[in-house]
DNA sequence: GCCAACGTTGGC
DNA sequence: GCCAACGTTGGC
């Protein structure tokens, strides 16, 4: 079981969309991007656990859980002509996308920003993707390690 | 709105 | 296969 870091731009859909619609299976579509398309097809996997993160907002911050809620398979968005994510080179014979579907967990009653995660040691000095310079993948891994830390950050009564 | 840090595209 | 031009991401 594995941990993950997932952008949403909350402008766009935020956790609190997500929560709207609890107990349902969100279809996590539209990722055009080859890094993020392995993850998705290879190693993301149903049962795994990821950090719903709220990104190019005021204030960008870890902001929830949510559960992964199937293995990869082909984003059907890629074979739809009417989608804003169609891909001509896309075929159902060769899917070039992947997706998963992702339920809502829970809401972080402090949500662990950037900010704050910057200024914690043991999150900058173990390679953690979100805070590489110049690190755009909307999801990336979570160790174990970082993980727990950004949990207790959580869940701490705030100074 | 700015801009650095990418990824993608396409001519050669 | 190189690389310049262009587009996108995302923090600030």
């Amino acid at each position: 079981m594995n941990y993950w870091l997932m952008k949403s731009e909350p402008d766009a859909f935020s956790i609190d969309d997500l929560k709207q619609r609890k107990h349902q299976t969100e279809h996590w579509d539209g990722v055009r991007n080859y890094q993020v398309r392995n993850l998705l097809r290879d190693q993301i996997k149903k049962g795994d656990l990821a950090l719903f993160y709220h990104s190019s907002c005021k204030v960008p911050a870890a902001v929830g859980i949510v559960t992964i809620s199937s293995d990869g398979y082909p984003d059907h968005t890629a074979l739809d002509p009417e989608s804003k994510y169609f891909d001509p080179k896309s075929t159902p014979e060769q899917p070039r996308w992947y997706m998963v579907d992702v339920t809502y967990l829970e809401s972080f009653a402090n949500p662990v920003t950037l900010q704050a995660m910057k200024q914690r040691p043991e999150l900058l000095n173990s390679d953690f993707a979100l805070l590489k310079r110049g690190s755009r993948l909307s999801i990336m891994p979570v160790s174990k390690h970082q993980w727990d830390t950004i949990l207790s950050m959580a869940t701490a009564k705030q100074v």
